[in-house]
DNA sequence: TAGGCCATCTGGTCCT
DNA sequence: AGGACCAGATGGCCTA
């Protein structure tokens, strides 16, 4: 695959590309391929202390969540939103956006009705991105790279991107390694049983190079699939 | 201080 | 109608 290159265009996190060099050799085998290379700048491999305590339970600007202790200082967030300021059952005003009218769904709604829709929507989505990221924690669990503590956690693009690459890196290691056992069922004629035959990491049965049922002229079986004996084989070659 | 990352809110769209 | 999903917006935190 490619290797990483200082000059080489990187993606969004290019500019942390030298955080790459915490991350562990497998991890940084995986990531030297394609756009990986921008998933090792976003790669939080560095070193920077222990991740910083974000927490769920902290409402944003508009927040909703008015029982959980706010680490990320919701007050300053409502103040300077204009949100979450005294009255919550005043008439439900959203947020000013950018992008189109909105509010015609709830068009006809009382205010307070509208403000227990509106809670309950930002409650379930609240709920949905926590369980992203619960996934999201899950795959860097099983994903190569420096766990430690002072280590802090990737990225979630990172996160992606290392998986992916992960992944096919142990396709391309799986592929090797099933070329290597043909070589060696030539050679030394070691059987792999037909009924096992691994699945290639696009889901199709692997193809052997070889087919069963056939004579055994060589003593040590190298020949069991082929059918002839193997030049390779050193029993082949041996005088009975 | 700028930039990266993140959590949250929000409205729109699609699906059941 | 309600829920899931998505993307834009916003603001906080952290690091270089």
């Amino acid at each position: 695959g490619r290797s990483l290159r200082s000059g080489e265009p990187s993606g969004p996190g290019g500019a942390a590309m030298a955080e790459l060099k915490s991350l562990s050799g497998d991890a940084y085998l995986a990531l030297s391929h394609g756009y990986a290379a921008a998933a090792a700048g976003l790669a939080y491999g560095a070193a920077r202390g222990p991740e910083a305590t974000r927490g769920y339970g902290t409402p944003g600007p508009g927040g909703d969540l008015p029982a959980t202790p706010a680490p990320r200082a919701p007050a300053a967030a409502a103040e300077s939103s204009g949100e979450q300021s005294g009255d919550e059952d005043d008439a439900f005003e959203p947020r000013r956006r950018r992008r189109g009218p909105g509010g015609a769904a709830d068009g006809r709604r009382r205010p307070r009705e509208q403000r227990s829709l509106r809670l309950s929507i930002n409650a379930r989505e609240r709920r949905r991105m926590h369980d992203l990221n619960d996934a999201l924690d899950g795959l860097r669990a099983v994903i190569p790279y420096a766990h430690s503590p002072s280590v802090r956690k990737l990225s979630k693009i990172a996160t992606l991107l290392l998986a992916k690459n992960y992944i096919l890196m142990q396709a391309q290691a799986l592929d090797e390694m099933r070329r290597l056992v043909a070589y060696l069922n030539q050679g030394q004629g070691l059987a792999a049983p037909v009924a096992a035959a691994p699945l290639t990491h696009f889901g199709q049965a692997a193809v052997f190079p070889f087919s069963a049922g056939a004579a055994l002229p060589c003593p040590d079986k190298c020949a069991a699939f082929s059918g002839t004996p193997s030049a390779l084989c050193k029993h082949c070659n041996e005088k009975p």
